[in-house]
DNA sequence: GTAACGCTGTGACTGTTTTCACGGCTTAAT
DNA sequence: ATTAAGCCGTGAAAACAGTCACAGCGTTAC
């Protein structure tokens, strides 16, 4: 059977997500190897961890040059990535909305906001840095021909769940819900439920009792 | 010595933010009562979890009634909140920063914006959706008035290593990171990066690979 | 009464994630 | 050559997180 990749656990994921963005915006200029512990610095991991973790990218590093930058993020890459660019949807071109559409066309990354949708007329069909809007109306539409598997759900509370029905309809598979409702999606969707007060709880929470406990988290 | 209270993982601080929001935002009606099993759908999680995590609280529920909401809710608070109120403050009021103070003002919490910053004379000494918007030169002043002890950063990358250092110097204890530089703070700071490139790419990744497999994560 | 039910709290177990520690390789120096 | 150094890859161990399963206990039904 298939089975060629092997499925890499979330976790790791994640950390490979954030090594790959170290690596290209905040590597030094001008040096093109590093090792597993400076790639570690710069994550707030340890050292084993990134040579475990980079295990499951099927890259070989050099015993004493480390690793070469650019073949290492083209290995996460072949994994993180679609081999096209991936396509993404954003709902609510609202303050936050328009925030994440800055932040990606500021980024260079695979992923790539195609178009976003909104219900209100006055902001839709029209340009927002770079970014079509559309009524929400058209979602199935352009889900389709654009070739859309992932979308960011940046709605007000009350409307999330009706905006993640829409966007399952029609055939979205992955879903990274910024509302405070949480969704219910069918189970063969992957989603995210991403809580700022979730966040900002446990930073205020741990400020307050660590003295002394070493802090930092990537999430 | 001290150890008063005994420090709860990480973890189990993300779940009851999550629960305590669930109960109060999403329980239904005139409802006062329910069991590990109702909050274990809200949440997504296993019953046994819940009552694993529900155990750090100190609560005790009732082997047929369940949990009492109010008492429940409390009990968390008890865990998570400051006994004051917790004052935060937002550095950045672009897009993102107008989005955040919207979001908290819309919430009941224990957590309140109660001063923004900025070092855009335009957006500063005015009050926005109800915060005042202060320029980043009073930092120091209104963070000692105000007893605030958590920050959430909110400005453009090449400036949030400049903004955090701000922050520690005027005792700032536990910082929300969401710009996409990594900041580098002394260990006894409490330091949460988001970066929402990271969420996303998981989100990408596993929507691409699963069809069957189950999904939703709370972060 | 008392039997049956169904939930809680928790010890024991299982599975996952992280760290440890060391063999092997590659280079540079003598 | 040979040695020394230092990093990589990885098996094994440790730490951590989550699940299972069951005793104990109110409640209800008879
Ligand atoms: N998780 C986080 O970090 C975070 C931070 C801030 C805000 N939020 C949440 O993000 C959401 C958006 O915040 P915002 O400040 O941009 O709000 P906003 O009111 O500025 O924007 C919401 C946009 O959604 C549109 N909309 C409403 N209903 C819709 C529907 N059914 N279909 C399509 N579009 C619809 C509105 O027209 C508006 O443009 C809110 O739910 C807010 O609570 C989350
Ligand atoms: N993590 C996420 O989910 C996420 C999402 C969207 C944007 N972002 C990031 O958040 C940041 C803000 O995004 P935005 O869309 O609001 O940008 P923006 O340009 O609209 O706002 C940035 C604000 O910061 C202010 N500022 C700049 N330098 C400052 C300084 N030294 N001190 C105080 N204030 C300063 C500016 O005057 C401006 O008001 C960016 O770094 C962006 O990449 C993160």
């Amino acid at each position: 059977m298939a089975n060629h990749v092997r499925s890499i656990p979330d976790k790791v994921v994640g950390r490979l997500s954030l090594y790959r963005s170290l690596l290209q915006d905040h590597a030094p200029e001008n040096v093109t190897h590093l090792f597993s512990h400076d790639l570690a610095r710069m994550a707030r991991v340890s050292a084993a961890q990134v040579r475990r973790d980079l295990m499951d990218t099927g890259y070989i590093g050099s015993p004493n040059k480390g690793y070469e930058i650019k073949k290492l993020v083209g290995c996460i890459s072949r994994i993180l990535d679609n081999p096209e660019c991936e396509n993404v949807a954003l709902i609510g071109v609202g303050h936050l909305g328009r925030a994440i559409i800055d932040y990606f066309q500021g980024r260079r990354s695979n992923l790539c906001i195609v178009a976003a949708f909104d219900n209100n007329p006055s902001k839709v069909n029209r340009i927002v840095q770079g970014v079509k809007a559309y009524p929400i109306s058209q979602l199935q539409e352009i889900v389709e021909n654009e070739k859309i598997n992932t979308a960011i759900v940046a709605v007000p509370g009350n409307a999330a769940q009706g905006v993640a029905d829409q966007l399952v309809q029609a055939g979205i598979r992955g879903i990274l819900n910024l509302a405070p409702t949480p969704l219910y999606v069918p189970e063969n969707i992957y989603l995210v439920e991403q809580d700022m007060t979730m966040s900002l709880e446990k930073v205020a929470y741990f400020a307050r009792r660590s003295f002394n406990k070493k802090g930092s988290k990537n999430e």
